[in-house]
DNA sequence: AGAGATCGTGCAACAGAAGTGCATTTAATG
DNA sequence: CATTAAATGCACTTCTGTTGCACGATCTCT
């Protein structure tokens, strides 16, 4: 048994040889993806079944969704540790404007915020859009 | 010369009757609203009117788009004096999972966000989602 | 190992949002 | 009024997300 079916099994999804391939696939990834990119990524892959994977991946608490402001879903895989099923790990993302990639900044938590009377918080989402270290010359 | 009228010419665009509509419409909203919402509120609308009217108003900073993260891009007028197009006003917004609605929490500003070396901000995004005042029996 | 139940996958089809091209109408300007 | 530019309406396309259903694979229990 493998580190992947190891982790899969631990989260009681069923290591299937699809499963594999798309969580080797992000892992691999140094950012954010799409479900397109997962479907360009393989030839023979069927869309409905990255989009139920990616599904059962973050119920099951493997993957995360972002919504970094494209209108578009991206998934990353959670760290080790990770909790975003329950609220707990807020971290924020970025979305750079010029290659269009979204990345976690895991280290980065969402600051608490104050909200007006009568407003009940229980998720956030912070995304900042700017120019990543790759693209920017630093 | 009504007010909606001068507000449009001061912001070099001409006070047509569909946006003088459009901008009644969206003045007496507290809440932002999708594309889909204006269409439904006049029978006869044309969507591509819309879209392109709210395209021009987002242009000369009359209204601002909004992600609540439910993949359909929300507008809501912008306060007086406000500079969103040169992002000087980046406050945040509150999506209610209980009824669905998105509004600006314009007093309340985006906290300045510390980066990794490299990275350089040019926007924020910042969602709360949770129970807004309408809904929390407050 | 075999029967039955459960789960995963593939195919087709649909819904909704976003966006574009082009013809037509409307408004501004001299 | 004639000319020109801007706004609108209509048709159509693309893309993402989503569901239903049938088939195949896998698990369980005897
Ligand atoms: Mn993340
Ligand atoms: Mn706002
Ligand atoms: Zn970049
Ligand atoms: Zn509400």
């Amino acid at each position: 048994m493998t580190e992947i079916e190891k982790t899969l099994d631990n989260k009681s999804v069923r290591p299937t040889a699809m499963r594999i391939l798309i969580y080797k696939f992000m892992a691999g990834k140094q950012n954010a993806v799409a479900l397109t990119d997962i479907e360009n990524a393989f030839e023979k892959a069927e869309r409905t079944t990255l989009y139920r994977t990616l599904k059962t991946f973050e119920e099951k608490g493997i993957v995360h969704q972002i919504d970094d402001g494209t209108n578009i879903s991206k998934f990353a895989l959670c760290e080790p540790g990770c909790n975003c099923e329950i609220d707990q790990d807020l971290h924020l993302h970025f979305h750079c404007s010029q290659c269009d990639k979204t990345v976690c900044l895991t280290e980065h938590k969402i600051p608490h915020i104050n909200l007006p009377a009568g407003y009940i918080a229980e998720d956030a989402n912070l995304v900042i859009k700017g120019i990543c270290d790759s693209c920017s010359d630093h």
